[in-house]
This record gives C-alpha cells, sequence and structure tokens, in this order.
DNA sequence: GAAAACCTGTGATAAATATCACCGGTTTAT
DNA sequence: ATAAACCGGTGATATTTATCACAGGTTTTC
C-alpha cells in the first residue's frame, strides 16, 4: 500500500527501515469516490494528501458560480492548502476527486514532528516545496500571457492531462472559457497539416 | 547591519548566539544599483538573496521584447530561482534592481548546510517558503480572472507597491497592458465619487 | 432502457483588452 | 544646460476573448 510513497520518496533521499515505520504510522489511507470532497470552502485545512491512484483538484468558486482550478493533483503528488494549514484560517479552495482515488492523509501536527523526527523526510519536503513552487511560478508566467500561448505550454508541458481530465477543467486551468480551447486546439490541428 | 535580517527570522523562530553566528558566517552583504543585475537569463542561478534595503524584480523576456515580471521583493524578502538552482539548469529570468538596494547573499551549498546545522532555520525557511507558495497561488488564482478583478485584488493586498514601483511594472507584474492599467485606474477614481 | 445530465464543437454577437499614435511633464545622461 | 529618454494619460481602432445559443454524442441515473 506504502510502496508508491516509498518509492518516490526514495527519488529523492533515504530513509532507513525504522524511518520508514515511524512514517507509515502517520499515514492513514483513503478512499475518495468521484466528485467527493477532501476540503471545502470554509474548512480550516488539517491535512496534507498524496495521491497513490486517481486525480483531485483544487478549486476556488468564484461569484457566478465560476470554477477557477488552481491545481492538479495526480499519482505521486501531495496536495494540501499550506496557507489555511499554515495560519488556522478558513479555506476558500475546495478539493475534490476528479476520478475515484486513493490517497495517504497525514494530520499536520504528524507532519511536522516527522520533519523533526526524520531529516530525510524534511529534505524531501522541503524538495517538494521547492519543486511545486518553481512550477506554479512557470504557469503564473503564462498565465500573463495570451491564451494561444498559455495552450501552447500547456501542450508543451502537460499534454497527458488531456488523457485525464475533461476539456473544461483544463480551460479552468488555463484560465479561458472551454469554447476559447475548443478553438485553439482545432487551429492548432490545422495548422499542423 | 545584520539585524534587520536578525528581527525577521525572530518573528518566526529563535536561533542562540551561536546559531547567529554561523549564519553571518555564510552572509555576504552587497549593494546594488538601480538597474544592475543579480541574475540574468542563462546563468545558473546559485544564490539566494534578502534584501535589507530597497527592491528587487524578477522578470522574463518574452520575444517581442516584453517583460513579464514575475516578482517583487521588497525589505525582508527573499528572492531566488529555485528551479535554476534545485536542478542546476540555466534561468529564463532576470534579477535586477529597481532601486538602489542592499541585499544579504547565501550560497547555495552554504545554504543548504545551514539546514542541516541549524534546525531552526530550516523551519524558518520552510515557512518562507510556505509563505511564498501560499501568495503565489493566490495570485495565480486572479491572473485567471478579468484584468479589473486583478486590479482590485492588488489594489487590496499590495496597494502600498503603488508608491515604490512604476505603473508600467505593475501592469506587468499583473499581466495587462500600461494603458489598460491607466484606464481602470480612472474607471476607479470615478466610481468611488 | 429511457430520461436526464453532461460534454464538446461551432456560429453570431458583445465585451474586454491590446495596439498604435500622440501629448505634456519629469527624470536622466552628456 | 540641453537634449534625450522615460513616464503616465487618453483617443481611435484592431484584435482577442467571452457570452449566448444550439446541436449531436456520450455518460450517468433511476
Amino acid at each position: 500500500m506504502y510502496t508508491t510513497l516509498f518509492a518516490h520518496i526514495d527519488q529523492h533521499v533515504s530513509l532507513t527501515d525504522k524511518e520508514k515505520e515511524m512514517l507509515c504510522a502517520v499515514l492513514v489511507s483513503k478512499k475518495v469516490r468521484r466528485r467527493q470532497y477532501l476540503l471545502q470552502e470554509g474548512d480550516v485545512c488539517q491535512h496534507d494528501y498524496f495521491v497513490i491512484d486517481g486525480c483531485l483538484r483544487q478549486y476556488e468558486v468564484g461569484e457566478n458560480d465560476k470554477e477557477n482550478i488552481v491545481q492538479f493533483a495526480f499519482e505521486n503528488w501531495w496536495m494540501s492548502d499550506w496557507f489555511s494549514m499554515l495560519t488556522g484560517t478558513p479555506t476558500v479552495y475546495n478539493i475534490d476527486a476528479l476520478e475515484d482515488s486513493t490517497v495517504l492523509v497525514v494530520e499536520k501536527k504528524a507532519l511536522h514532528q516527522l520533519f523533526i523526527d526524520i531529516p530525510a523526510m524534511d529534505i524531501y519536503f522541503r524538495n517538494m516545496l521547492l519543486q511545486a513552487y518553481a512550477y506554479l511560478q512557470r504557469r503564473t508566467l503564462y498565465l500573463q500571457k495570451p491564451a494561444e500561448e498559455r495552450y501552447a505550454a500547456f501542450v508543451k508541458h502537460y499534454s497527458w492531462f488531456e488523457q485525464r481530465v475533461s476539456q473544461q477543467h483544463i480551460a479552468s486551468f488555463l484560465g479561458i472559457t472551454r469554447e476559447t480551447l475548443s478553438r485553439l486546439k482545432a487551429q492548432q490541428i490545422k495548422s499542423s497539416r
């Protein structure tokens, strides 16, 4: 059950068997159904989630009920609302599952204790954070550009998303409407001939 | 000289005098003039910068020579290109000073050694990262929305920027043209009467 | 297995935003 | 000290993108 996570951690740092045991002790595995919430607007975020299998999304619901997707999480990604967790304030985001999924759950305090008890986990998490930050910065950069460039960047970096999530969710991720995305795709196919 | 940084660290964690000494040993203070580069496209980023006084910007130069500002750094902010530093690949960003500034410089390896030697610095840096990530996520959210909402969010969260940086830089930060920003401002003044 | 809900594509139109051009006022460089 | 560069505002216009409406195909639900 935990092998997926161990394999991922092994790509960054080495854990002793004893440390793996300590880690397991604070992990809880959880099955979530498609459309099921892990976090809802107004909650205070208390957990960090690691996707073993499936797909999560994090989004804000604007006025006019429009859903703005901040992030997806597929296999081997962590997802949480750090801001809410760090400050103890209610979150503005929702996290739910786009597919039936299996996740590992770590509670906030247990996570911080892990950092203290297992230096390697501390390094692993910092690496995860740095990586997440770097990717988010790149996304920020593209969100400052017109729709066509956003889509081009998406195809270049994340084209495999297309197999997993619907067009309208990709459009939301790119900050454009589904209609505009549909037209950009048509245009791209045309220009590649 | 280092009191600014110590004061900032103190807001998050406590350092012993011995630890402060160790920290000072790896810090180099540096004066940078307005327009002077700290990092240029193509460099591999090797340093993390802490602004004691002044203001930095991090930006990408697109085709058509357009500057896309990813981030500002004022007093008490750290700035670096984590992605380049983490992966050792050349950066796509430039970092330069918008005002004559004083910064503290830490070299990559020294920084990682700090994390190992001083647990409190480790926690401090993780907090910085979490905070930076949370803010960037909020920015991502607003970049998915129309110009008027971006500007409104800017005024709400960062209006003090306006005293420090030019309109065109703010426009770049918001991902809109300076003309559009100018019109939004005019419109805001009008509607507030 | 029929009805409802959902998803993608596409046309017509409206709204938002960018581009281009020009202005006067300020700062910078020689 | 003067010219040059920069800066922010504003009008006219072009381009991009959103909105609205509808249609056919698929999936979900009861």
